[in-house]
DNA sequence: TTTAATTTTTAGTTTAATCTAAATTTAGTT
DNA sequence: AACTAAATTTAGATTAAACTAAAAATTAAA
């Protein structure tokens, strides 16, 4: 099946809201995600609807389709495929590779994403830490919590974060957290939810609640 | 200024026409090069004018403004830099990269291709030996002229390809022309415009004054 | 230099994707 | 249960890009 960039990007949208909640997803659900209007979210949901990529009942919401899946799949397997080589190959920081990845993974060339693949090594990972799909949409998360539902003394690998924007990888940056760091919960308050943690068993930090839910570690 | 896709091909075929014969640019001649109908050709037109890329007169066919003509240098400077890194990198050959940079190029972030063009080491020409444009759309040929021009017992070097097709670079492949070939015409045959030459010092070929004319070399 | 053939443009539709405004359905609250 | 508020859908317009058919301009030929 063919999808015009609109599709695919409402197909992504679909998938994504899906994949948290298990529920049905809310137009005006999609309409925020995707920067748009509600009106338009319901043309296309009829228009994917047609076509079995999603499953919709007028006013109860929609819930992606077995096809819609792995169409969604596709796409941020070549999605998050660009961002490593963005990041690996051509030099980017994390913080800078969404924007150009949104475009990247509308190229239209199966044989250009198995070589692209092969070339970067078949990572399994993206820069953020989320999981590339395989040719068949298989992948498996890392086992992964927020850093804030750790407990006192805790040791873990930062493995991913759950806010992708700029200015979030950026403050991590500028803080010292990154992909594969080890960090030691040292400290809790229960107040505002801030922790103080101790990275690569060097540097002593306190982060914000905000800081702490959207740094997810393993154990 | 920002220009869809579509415009961005409409100029590139304007350019690549133009650079061709000096002279105006008929809409038949755009309208044949994209695949579409005349009708469709003067609309865009009147767009691209009004936005100063093209100079048109109503039946006097079209002329590349110089902004124009920075535009689609700058579109022409992507697609070879992405058929390049297709070669090079992830090891298609020189027949499969077209298309493929057809949708490349349209992709917009002017830090990618500075990227992109360290990444490959700043490649001066593409797989097919077209000249790659600068930053500033500066770029020099090489001298080149077809090995149906050449006379007897020269020697030149391959340089570049007139046609690009698929079907004629696949030929090439199979009678063992490539980029950088050493050749030295042995015959000319008046009558059907056939040669008789030397590669690499090695191998006599007979080729059709279709190949001929196709293969660019210097000497 | 008229006429005929060709090229180009205009006019009017079509499709995908968007929007606003209005209508409708669902959900929440007395 | 009735009513209000919120969410969603429909209707109608708009824009970019394409098309077909008809009109107009240019070029070529008799």
């Amino acid at each position: 099946m063919k999808l015009s960039l609109a599709e695919e990007n409402y197909l992504k949208a679909v998938y994504h809201l899906s994949a948290e909640g298990e529920t049905e997803v809310s137009t005006n659900a999609i309409a925020e995600e995707m920067q748009t209007k509600a009106a338009s979210v319901s043309d296309m949901m009829r228009r994917l609807s047609e076509k079995e990529l999603v499953h919709y009942k007028k006013y109860q919401g929609v819930r992606i389709s077995d096809d819609g899946a792995r169409a969604a799949l596709q796409v941020v397997r070549k999605h998050r495929l660009w961002e490593v080589f963005l990041v690996e190959k051509l030099k980017f920081s994390w913080d800078q590779v969404h924007e150009i990845a949104e475009q990247l993974e509308h190229i239209k060339s199966p044989l250009l994403i198995k070589r692209l693949d092969e070339f970067l090594g078949h990572p399994k990972y993206d820069p953020h830490g989320d999981p590339i799909p395989d040719e068949n949409g298989e992948f498996k998360e890392k086992p992964q919590i927020p850093l804030s539902s750790t407990n006192l003394n805790d040791d873990g690998i930062v493995v991913a974060v759950k806010d992708t924007s700029p200015v979030f990888l950026q403050h991590l940056d500028r803080i010292g957290i990154y992909l594969g760091a080890k960090i030691k919960t040292i400290e809790k308050t229960e107040f505002d939810g801030s922790m103080e943690i101790l990275i690569d068993q060097k540097n002593k930090l306190f982060i914000s609640k905000e800081v702490a839910q959207n740094v997810l570690v393993t154990n």
